[in-house]
DNA sequence: AAGTGGTCTAGACCACTGC
DNA sequence: CAGTGGTCTAGACCACTTA
């Protein structure tokens, strides 16, 4: 004691200095951090403490490793929109693709698609109130931006109207899934949306190949046709480094 | 090599073994996990690797460690809902607090609160169509759930509207900004939020009580009153294990 | 007082990157 | 091939919790 202050940390201290220069620009996007063995010079410290520092700007998000390379510095800058005006009728109404409702540059491209056709699993079937002995339509479809992953989707859609349609087709046809609906007079009318985030599991990232430090945004979506009749639910797991949801509503 | 298949690190290993058995439920929420002494006698390996599988398990989120006691199974569940049926008007409109609208148990409860007048910030100033001349209210204010705080909120008021009303005082009255502003002729009629999430700094972490692992969601809302004017501007920071967001729209 | 996780040291070997 | 981060070992001391 009598030291004069709180004990601090080496890793820690070493952190916030490295913090401190990416928050005043010193050190910015792409820009190599110290390596460990410069860290372990510049502050006399072990290997394994310097690593502790890096550790933490990586948990934090602040910065990506790569492996034989470095660590670099690692800014939030999210590229896409995910708004809800992705869902009007204007958009799917007129045969095209709700994600051409997005602004931003390119647009996602579907990567991967598998289509299935099985039991209800639990969520689905309470969100189209079904029981799990009823069928469902499943796409599962991984969205890619330039190559990078970005989305994982899972849509249900109940056996009863899909099944003989082009929705149980990989290829839909212009407007998708919502335009094949309204095709078959289930036009959706409305939506809920729920949304949350979390770390990402070990599968999902690598499936979206997440680095050290990016959650996910999930997003459970149910679509209700006139007589507010479930008629399609979707899962979505969203990089948090590529989405902003955005949302428009009244008072 | 020839040992017939991928090589698979030890602390993988061992993460996923534990979190096989968090999945199948054997081991479920408030559980303590086999410590490090456990896991090194079990497995056979040195301290820093036992370390290493627990921080994966707590990175993602599973887990959580408590110092001097062992480390523990957390298991997901948000807990409160914060959708746009808070703004409706009806709720404000009547004299009730936004919270009122939420549906589960014990309301979100102001812990600690700031107002200022100063000039506007960058972002806040942006929102609002001002320059960063001019001068806005801010409030700033936590808020807690039984004792845990689960959101920090900083919203802006243009000082040219709220100066020398109730907003410019800790106490705004029944209905709250909303209310006040609506008493000024500038009710609030349209809104829109955009969402995303990040990890937090950790000033925030420190100020949520966040454990490792876990993300914030961030909601930045600007209100608009008649005529498109903006008239408040909100930023939100949300604990993910304490909120779902939901969302209502029409197609 | 015993046990726990948190910090730290001082080594080692590996796979990968980039010149 | 030199340098990087990733994994792993085998110790040590500390602050904290629990009983």
């Amino acid at each position: 004691m009598g030291d004069g202050g709180v004990r601090q940390r080496k890793h820690e201290r070493i952190a916030e200095e490295l913090r401190v220069q990416i928050r005043t620009g010193q050190l910015t996007d792409g820009d190599r951090l110290p390596g460990e063995n410069a860290l372990m010079e510049m502050y006399g410290v072990a290997r394994m403490t310097a690593r502790q520092a890096l550790a933490d700007l990586q948990n934090e998000g602040l910065a990506v490793a790569r492996k034989g390379s470095g660590v670099y510095v690692r800014t939030f800058r999210p590229v896409r929109r995910f708004g809800a005006q992705r869902l009007s009728k204007e958009v799917w109404g007129a045969g095209r693709s709700v994600w051409d409702a997005d602004t931003s540059s390119a647009p996602p491209v579907v990567d991967s698609l598998t289509v299935t056709t099985e039991p209800a699993p639990e969520v689905p079937a309470r969100m189209l109130t079904l029981s799990t002995d009823d069928r469902v339509v499943v796409r599962s479809r991984r969205y890619s931006i330039n190559g990078e992953p970005v989305q994982l989707a899972t849509a249900y859609i109940p056996a009863v109207l899909a099944e003989g349609t082009p929705i149980a087709e990989e290829n839909t046809g212009p407007g998708g899934v919502f335009a094949r609906l309204a095709d078959l007079g289930h036009a959706p009318v409305r939506f809920t949306e729920e949304v949350y985030a979390r770390m990402p599991t070990p599968q999902e990232s690598d499936e979206l190949r997440l680095t050290t430090g990016t959650p996910v945004i999930c997003v459970a979506r149910t679509a209700f046709a006139a007589g507010d009749r479930p008629v399609e639910f979707s899962e979505m797991t969203l990089s948090s480094t590529a989405y902003v949801l955005s949302y428009d509503f009244q008072a």
